[in-house]
DNA sequence: CGTATTTAGTTTCCGCGTAAACTATTTTCT
DNA sequence: AGAAAATAGTTTACGCGGAAACTAAATACG
């Protein structure tokens, strides 16, 4: 990482000034680093985050409507077509339109779904790994925490 | 928020289990909405987080070369040359070849550029602005604290 | 009941961000 | 010096995610 910099770097430092305590980079910087992680493991299989999060969604709920899981996790309903596109083709779930509403998609984990999502668990859920960064297991609580209150996600869903 | 989940719920609500804990849902969702809150503010200009910084740092470091900063912000060289594009599209950027290096790109803000990052850096900075969610000063200090140490950026460069 | 409104998803179109291939320049090595 | 390797950026092709327009179904309303 810091070998990146200055393999690039012509002669000094990059002076970045108040931006590098500004809330929405760092965001986006962690953001960016958990994602590569994220490849570094699942990503054999093809799935990205927020698809492997949908299908655990799935999982715990089977029967979830589509559009309540695309508000859930702040997906836009475009995308979520789409996105349940390809994870149907990949035959991880089925989509089945009730009698009582036809308008409404709701959603399964087919077998190889439910597998899916069984074996994979932990490795998705290893990316709190604080063992790769210099974070400490109460550290990590704390941020987890923090970001739990930030993003308003406070209340336990269980 | 909560109304959102509410409103487009069928029944219960969404069981969403250890995934609440995860560190790459939560800084997903953190993204989305400081994001959204981003164009709150600036969005008027049409220019996005990423851009912003991008003329913060040519600011404070004038003549930089492009692939330097697209290094510093984990930004990939072939959407560093269409983003620094638009940029200088909007005048807000000059790109200087140097004579001693006829390959590399050399960066700086135009007037307009600098007029522009001065009359908006309080608003960007304002992201951070703990009003809005429920945090104390302190939380949002230890956040971008933790954050830092997560993404390996407690050195300071000033 | 039959029309108007709302709701659930989908389709279309578009721009962003990325990987891979490519161009131009500089450095290395003999 | 001259060929080979490395470096800086750009171009091309492509998939993802989003806004807006659209379709189908359900509810409201007079």
């Amino acid at each position: 990482m810091q070998d990146t910099l200055t393999e690039t770097t012509d002669e000094t430092t990059v002076r970045m000034g108040e931006i590098q305590n500004s809330l929405g980079f760092l965001l986006r910087v962690a953001q960016i680093q958990t994602f590569e992680r994220f490849f570094e493991t699942l990503g054999d299989y093809g799935l990205k985050p927020g698809e492997f999060t949908v299908l655990w969604v799935i999982g715990l709920n089977p029967g979830l409507r589509q559009g309540t899981i695309a508000a859930t996790l702040s997906i836009k309903p475009a995308h979520m077509t789409k996105l349940i596109g390809r994870l149907a083709k990949q035959g991880l779930v089925a989509r089945t339109t009730p009698a009582d509403d036809r308008r409404a998609v709701r959603l399964t984990l087919t077998d190889q779904g439910r597998t899916f999502v069984a074996e994979n668990k932990s490795a998705f859920l290893a990316q709190n790994a604080f063992e790769r960064n210099q974070m400490s297991p109460e550290e990590m609580e704390t941020l987890i925490g923090l970001l739990r209150k930030l993003t308003g996600r406070e209340a336990d869903a269980s």
